[in-house]
DNA sequence: CTGAAAGCGCTTACAG
DNA sequence: CTGAAAGCGCTTACAG
């Protein structure tokens, strides 16, 4: 590679000057500067990277995180990020942390070890912010208080103060999901959900809680079973719930959904005519399913849109007025219910 | 940040010898050394990246470039690339060129832009080695020849001999379809495929006829439809194929196979009953369509994981074997055929 | 408008 | 075994 001292032998300009020339910096003649960028043209020159870095702060770089790049949410909140990054002229550099392949979602040390190496990898790389990408909601403690630059949270409660988190309204789209079923004329309503301690949970079931209350209707716990976020919870749940005589079943994601649908099946059931089955998440698959799932599409690429604009608006110096912005789901209307 | 000098000043060792103790260099008294990480731990002193990476050359990092992280391929395959490169002690950098967001796959002069800039970006962070992922396959010619680190090309063919390419098998795939085909006793087969003159189809047509006259049956040129790689191609063309009096239908990838069911749906007709269907891929909807598609999953993590292998044995100085890598499939049962 | 010089924080021979 | 010194390729006041 060429460097600065080359070009101003080749050019007879001073390599100051010619750094002022590539930097943009005004009270250059033109004729330097034609002189310069002409060197430039001709050999291909491209500044050092690391001898620049180690002089300047500002890089234009944005360092996003991801907790894990295979969970189906990361892709779509990434892309999302990536495309308000290059809007606004920075440039996007991703780590992915795979808590899947390590196993280390729930070892709290080691967690928290490769979160932080991440971060100062992050830093060593320069660059202007960072964002956070969790692979499922909960509240986080990614980063330090004393964090050089600024750092949003998507997909997660952050639980500092200091960094602002973006996610998306599962209660407000719980509560449309069940309009829709009751619009439907389903009146008898059970839930298969996934684990119980998890905010989204607790949350959607708030948000079903809410719809049916408008409509009179009360929910009881005994109409709420827990597994996890699996497929086969909902096939393994899904005779319980019905045994209940419930002629609707509010799935806690698709993936349960389609767990239920299998069991329907086996049953020589069809979803949708024998019984009613609503997911959450809106992934690709449900739209493969026979009959097509009824459910409610995360945001996700809105998420990672608003988590890069906030980053950006911090690195110019303005500062946030929520410490957590929450993006609106989108009802997805099928056939099984 | 700390830096080396002022840790130099709070421990009494000057500089280079604490560069060396932090570098893992012999020769330094187990007292120095123990001096040096005491103070080390106690400041949390982290070497600055872009100092370091001025003077030294090798950073165990590497460049994993994506064609489009968006692709359904793209997600597995750098996980495949990152748990290699991990494994082996090297740090992975992801770079996005959203290449459908920017919408310049068919743009030959923009496409070279994009490439040229994320390698130069890539370069620039120094990077030991670069990995280039493909959306989809065919010929990409990628690296420039004088590149100064080595090069993989994933799931395409790479145009220069210098960089080595990871594939899969698509033609033994398809034979291995096929048999199971003809082993369920379906004689009359057509192929619904996506666009004609991709390296896929190529490919995919050869070793379903290898297989076909393996048992003496000949597939005509009449017997072959194309379209896009899209569900709607699949639906499109169903009647036509239908029509021809086929009693299985090898479709070009899982999404054309959808879209053949919906049709069969649409008329009442049950896939892997009234008519043959398989996909191609393994996607993961493909698991969820009801019947569940027979199909061959694509092993998009272990060309991932050969990728990782070949850039850290080129980069440690030992040479690849052959041009070309190709990686099998998995015959993947399902209930359509 | 232009350029000589200092300095960013490291690593690397090399002298002792 | 340890450290003084040069130098990596830039940027940034500052003098002219």
């Amino acid at each position: 590679m060429i460097t600065l001292k080359e070009l101003s032998e080749k050019c007879g300009v001073s390599i100051a000057t010619i750094s002022n020339v590539i930097n943009g910096k005004e009270n250059v003649s033109e004729k330097t500067k034609k002189r310069v960028f002409d060197a430039v043209r001709e050999t291909g020159y491209q500044p050092n990277f690391m001898a620049s870095g180690l002089r300047s702060t500002k890089t234009k770089r944005i360092a996003v995180i991801a907790e894990e790049i295979s969970a189906f949410s990361s892709p779509a909140i990434v892309e999302g990020i990536m495309s308000a990054c290059e809007y606004a002229g920075y440039k996007p550099f991703l780590q992915n942390l795979r808590m899947y392949a390590r196993n280390i979602f729930d070892n709290g040390e080691k967690f928290k070890e490769v979160v932080q190496d991440g971060i100062r990898l992050a830093l060593a790389i320069k660059v202007d912010g960072i964002v956070f990408v969790a692979a499922h909601s909960r509240k986080v403690d990614v980063f330090p208080e004393n964090l050089e630059v600024p750092g949003v949270v998507c997909y997660a409660h952050s639980a500092s103060e200091k960094y602002p988190s973006v996610l998306f309204n599962d209660e407000k789209a719980a509560s449309e999901l069940v309009r829709h079923i009751l619009s439907k004329g389903y009146k008898n309503i059970g839930m298969i959900m996934g684990e119980r301690n998890s905010v989204h949970t607790e949350r959607r079931i708030a948000g079903v809680r809410t719809a049916l209350k408008e409509a009179g209707i009360e929910l009881g716990d005994d109409r709420i079973l827990f597994g996890l976020w699996r497929r086969e919870t909902g096939f393994e749940l899904a005779p319980e719930m019905i045994a209940k005589g419930v002629d609707a079943i509010f799935c806690g994601n698709d993936n349960i959904a389609a767990g239920v649908c299998d069991y329907l099946r086996d049953q020589r059931k069809v979803p949708g005519k024998d019984i009613g089955v609503c997911g959450f998440d809106g992934q690709e698959f449900a739209s493969y399913m026979y009959p097509k799932l009824t459910t409610t599409k995360l945001p996700l690429l809105q998420i990672g849109g608003k988590a890069g604009e906030l980053i950006i608006a911090q690195i110019k110096g303005e500062s946030f007025d929520k410490k957590e912005y929450s993006v609106d789901c989108t009802f997805v209307e099928g056939k099984t219910i």
